[in-house]
DNA sequence: TCAGAGTCAATAGC
DNA sequence: GCTATTGACTCTGA
């Protein structure tokens, strides 16, 4: 009864979208269209004030599996139909800057990929979108928000119309407080395209670079070396986002007809033979991880219709830093230090290596060879190739987390069924696909088991620095 | 200490 | 003016 009524005071809250708005709209103060510079910080736009606050997060916490993907493709049409903009939006409603929104409408995470953190902002998509009165709110903020900036355009104008007599008032003016933030400013760096391209290069190589392997990068490229360590975790980052997102288009088109409900999606992600192929979240990983198998095509399928973003170069780079680390070549300098260097850290053992952006544990990494590995031997020497060889067989946390992505939607911290159901219909959510994807979990479990079994010998093999002896 | 997640905010491109 | 991109930053967990 508690969460339901903080889900209905939540969306009683949500509904009423801005009040630092709805305050500007009486004092036509600059709050509205100011918001930028001195909202950022501290606003949680969302009058999430106090104890709406936790309950968001007490919401987040306790809420069922939703469609990401679904959700913001119903809020982009929302936002496009009636001519709203991604600020405004995300600003009021979500508490983001425009650039955030539009990274989460464009490439939203599956649910199960989210943190608590991460899932608010969709808990709140979902809130908003529960009402329809919110779009007509969000209009009249709109305009009311025009209305402002043209009362303060045009009393602007007379005033530095005024002013403008008295030369000392604009400089003034303008060096009164924006001014020192700005000399304090960095200049934005932007990286050269050649500069992008040889640090891709430089990522196919390695995708977790060692200290040394960064020091040498930015010395030749004449960075940073926090840009280029920045560059890394970003491109790390944003690599694993185009595929998930490409994950779920795959699989939402394979669904043709079929909604976008977390369930079908989950049950995708269920189903051996699909839902591991898409742990090609890894994008470099597939092409040596999985050579062949049913998850290839899946995989193919995901990487060629990248459409030219980073991604792109990263599928293409692990085709290439497949054949590159055997022939070891040394045609990129830094490439010198390649696999070796690996363990110089002592941090970037090979299992890691071998399932860069997606995996962190080494474990992880090779839970997603279930599929490759019960399937046929070329499949799991291609495995232990790609980690003899360092190179990404990106494949990894991705399935694996999908094996447990049934469970954790139950594992959510919502537990009580009349929470669970108040939840469930507020969200519009089903969770049938859970029991359909048991048996299947079961069986990608054993899977698991066995490649953990695997893993594990490999890890020895790996700290006593024996790869030679990795196949199996 | 490092990597990932999430986000900001500058900037490019339409 | 809007959205997309992306370098940088903060926070968190291992």
């Amino acid at each position: 009864m508690s969460s339901s009524e903080s889900v209905k005071s939540l969306t009683e809250l949500v509904q009423q979208p801005c009040p630092t708005i709805e305050t500007s709209k009486d004092g036509k103060s600059q709050e509205p269209s100011e918001p930028p510079a001195s909202e950022s910080q501290s606003t949680t736009p969302l009058p999430l004030s106090g104890h709406s606050a936790l309950s968001i997060q007490e919401l987040v916490a306790m809420s069922p599996e939703l469609d990401t993907y679904g959700i913001t493709k119903r809020v982009k049409e929302v936002l496009t139909d009636n001519n709203l903009g991604q600020r405004l939006f995300g600003e009021t409603i979500l508490g983001l800057t425009q650039g955030s929104v539009s990274d989460l409408l464009a490439r939203p995470k599956p649910w199960h990929k989210l943190s608590l953190k991460g899932r608010e902002p969709f808990v709140r998509m979902q809130l908003w979108l529960n009402d329809p009165n919110n779009v007509e709110k969000l209009m009249d903020m709109k305009r009311m928000e025009k209305k402002a900036y043209m009362k303060r355009r045009h009393s602007s104008v007379s005033d530095s119309q005024s002013c403008e007599s008295s030369s000392a008032g604009i400089d003034y003016s303008q060096g009164a407080s924006p001014q020192p933030q700005h000399q304090l400013k960095k200049p934005r760096v932007v990286l050269a395209p050649e500069e992008k391209e040889a640090l891709k290069r430089a990522y196919q190589q390695k995708p977790y670079p060692s200290p040394k392997t960064i020091e040498e990068l930015a010395t030749q490229l004449n960075l940073k070396t926090s840009t280029v360590i920045n560059w890394f975790h970003n491109y790390r980052s944003r690599i694993r986002r185009e595929l998930f997102i490409e994950e779920i288009q795959a699989g939402s088109q394979s669904q043709a007809g079929s909604s976008d409900s977390p369930s079908a999606r989950s049950s995708r992600a269920a189903h051996s033979s699909e839902g591991d192929s898409c742990d090609g979240v890894d994008a470099e990983g597939p092409p040596e991880g999985k050579p062949s198998g049913p998850e290839a095509d899946e995989y193919s399928n995901a990487t060629t219709k990248s459409q030219g973003g980073p991604a792109e170069s990263a599928f293409e780079a692990g085709e290439e830093a497949l054949q590159g680390a055997r022939s070891s070549e040394k045609a990129e300098p830094f490439q010198a230090e390649s696999l070796e260097d690996t363990d110089d850290e002592g941090r970037l053992r090979a299992p890691r290596q071998s399932s860069p952006p997606a995996s962190q544990r080494p474990g992880e990494a090779l839970e997603t060879l279930p599929n490759s590995a019960t399937e046929g031997d070329a499949s799991t020497s291609a495995a232990s190739t790609s980690v003899l060889t360092g190179e990404s067989s990106y494949k990894s946390k991705e399935s694996s987390e999908k094996i447990s992505s049934v469970p954790s939607t139950s594992s959510t911290p919502a537990t009580g069924s009349q929470k669970a159901n108040s939840l469930q219909s507020l969200f519009g959510f089903s969770e049938a696909a859970s029991s359909r994807n048991t048996r299947d979990s079961s069986l990608r479990k054993k899977k698991a088991a066995n490649l953990n079994n695997i893993i594990h010998r490999l890890e020895k093999a790996a700290s006593r620095e024996e790869a030679v002896e990795w196949e199996f």
